[in-house]
DNA sequence: CTTCTTGCAAACCATTTGCATCATT
DNA sequence: AATGATGCAAATGGTTTGCAAGAAG
């Protein structure tokens, strides 16, 4: 018994949800989804579209910011990425698994803090579960002021 | 000992903050700020702007969609109103105070349920004391599919 | 009278979309 | 071939802002 790890999404196994979904819904895997793809399983962080737009022209990829915003969603409704708002005007994403955590936003500094809490987890399970609410994974934010920003009155 | 409930805010309440939070910005009181106030008091609901605005005219009270914007979010700043936003493409308020809920936001229907559970917001404190985290008034919104909408498959 | 506000229209900005061209199956 | 995708530029839609005219202190 040592499968209590969370599944790691490696870039071969997203690669094969990824087909599947699009298989599913008559879609193509073209050459643009399979950059963005990689570029995206690349990253461990959020990230914002034009954030991950200037690194694949850094990098010399070409696509256009249209295809990046239809292909972000689509990974999403996949279950490949998680959007996550941040309040901060435009989306952000970040690949699904790893260990299950919080956001907490500051309002203030706009930086955010990701905490692993098994506790507050099992709570909002507990919550949800009550009202027979399906929970999106980990799309919850938590809102405050972080501790810095509490000094600087 | 019969203090427990949560200060109900009345139009009297926020006008003696708002008055005050005006002054210490040196701001003015205005007509429009009080008419708006006033509005903004007599809902329980969450509203949007223009739902706000729609219900203004309704009632022949007059103000710029630009001032109830300027207006809002002061309030916001103020504490008598709490932004929401539950991924719709546009800013939800409600009025400060009450028993303390959270929003349980459906990602099908664009539902809003509201939950009072304090347990959970006990755990929600829990996290943020541990991250020294000033958690703002219950802004948390927690994401998925309502029961109703798992249903329709 | 000085300072702040309002309303209007224009500006903003992230995201979406129509369409002609091109790629995938 | 047939269907779906891309890139571009234009449209969308909520929110913000510059500014001239009008109220509050």
């Amino acid at each position: 018994m040592q499968e209590e790890k969370p599944k790691e999404l490696t870039f071969e196994s997203a690669e094969e949800i990824y087909k599947q979904f699009l298989q599913r819904n008559k879609m193509f895997y073209t050459r643009e989804r399979a950059v963005i793809l990689e570029t995206v399983m690349s990253r461990s962080d959020h990230f914002s579209v034009d954030e991950l737009l200037f690194s694949m022209q850094k990098d010399k990829l070409r696509v256009s910011r249209a295809t990046l915003y239809r292909s972000l969603s689509q990974l999403a409704d996949a279950g490949i990425l998680i959007e996550a708002d941040f309040g901060h005007g435009h989306m952000h994403y970040e690949v699904m698994g790893g260990e299950p955590h919080e956001h907490l936003v500051c309002t203030k500094c706009s930086s955010v803090i990701e905490v692993v809490s098994p506790d507050f987890i099992k709570s909002l399970q507990d919550l949800a579960a009550q009202e027979h609410f399906q929970l999106s994974s980990h799309k919850t934010q938590v809102f405050g002021v972080c501790a810095g920003c509490q000094k600087d009155k």
